[in-house]
DNA sequence: AACTATTCATAACA
DNA sequence: TTGTTATGAATAGTT
């Protein structure tokens, strides 16, 4: 709000009260008309001002629908309500099975069920739409296969290093040996130093064993 | 509104919707929340997603109606019809959601919008029945060119006859023309029996026009 | 109605 | 998702 901020609740002062009325409600409108176009919402809004005068807005499928109810409406009082609200619910249902039928029917055009009805336009543009759907479904599973590949590579350098670590290991176990063999004080069997640990190259493979795809075979 | 200026349009960007959606739905119900305090107005307001999702908002004094007349339709009981209708509808609203919400997201999948949950099973899945979509589209043009074409073919034999025909008709002229120069009996000009009959020719002017294709050039 | 000074809502970003 | 922030919008009080 501005000038000053304002307490949330009823405006005292009646003049003040219409003018804020009218000019919230214009808001209020406005965003209502915001969400359902930015966000493809289908709305309902419906006020009474604190004088019983009626202001409405749907977005357009529920529109037509709730039309009727302008009749109706006209001559209302609060007893009205209960039966506006039945005829919303009701009104509601209708819009809402409406909209089944007819994305039911698109669903069928995509599964290529009922395309006797369709003219060479049509069924190019629902070619179109299907090969656009295929191509982006292509695309989602090029990105899994990527993904894929990018941690295979990781676990591949994984490996790598564990594998040049080891090398090491082995490496100075080796000089170690041959610095005691020069120094004739070995007590242990040469083969033991030159083997790595067997603990750790089960490990090892428990790495590489996960490398398979975590996908079914064919691409 | 902030950061930068935006178009009233839908919001391509399936995320952005979703957010979008969520935060201005929020800002929308708190404005009618405010309005229906400040200046005691009763607001009733029916948001769907684009999902198929419900939201709703009623200030007090409307829920307080609609409560009334639930206790009043609970004292009533059986002789209140109304009341168990509109649970009917209510529920029945509920399923009806349901369904289309179902429906629209599987419509979103067909047209590639929300692969991101998908795994790669259920891609492959999705490219099949896109892909018999799109064979199936492709079969329905295919009968409707070879409809053509058979069409076609047979407005052209039909030509064939005709031209056939007329051809007939000539050489006939010709051969009475000839007995008739040979008699020395013709009293009319020779140019008036080589031409065929003017209003002949113009039919068949009209069935070759109807060769041109039924349906867009594209193939 | 028109006009600001403010507060509010929110698009873009993290 | 949730939070933050810069900025565009809405609007309370005033003229």
């Amino acid at each position: 709000m501005t000038r000053r901020k304002i307490q949330i609740k009823k405006i005292d002062n009646t003049t003040a009260r219409q003018v804020t009325f009218s000019k919230r409600r214009r808001g209020l409108f406005k965003k209502a008309q915001e969400l359902s176009t930015l966000c493809d919402a289908e709305i309902a809004l419906v006020v009474f001002s604190a004088t019983g005068k009626l202001f409405e807005f749907t977005s357009s499928s529920v529109q037509q629908v709730i039309e009727r109810h302008h009749l109706l409406s006209s001559d209302f009082d609060k007893l009205n309500h209960p039966s506006l609200e039945l005829q919303l619910e009701s009104s509601t249902s209708a819009a809402l099975s409406k909209e089944i039928a007819e994305k039911t029917h698109e669903l069928r055009k995509l599964r290529g069920e009922e395309l006797q009805e369709l003219n060479m336009k049509e069924l190019q543009e629902l070619e179109k739409l299907l090969g656009s759907g295929l191509r982006r479904v292509r695309d989602a599973k090029c990105e899994i296969v990527l993904k894929e590949i990018t941690s295979l590579k990781w676990k591949g350098s994984q490996l790598m290093q564990e594998n040049k670590r080891l090398k090491q290991v082995m490496m100075e176990n080796r000089q170690v040996q041959t610095l005691e063999l020069e120094q004739g004080q070995s007590s242990e069997p040469i083969g033991d130093f030159i083997h790595s640990d067997p603990s750790q190259d089960h490990d090892s493979s428990d790495i590489s064993l996960k490398l398979g795809l975590a996908f079914p075979s064919g691409i």
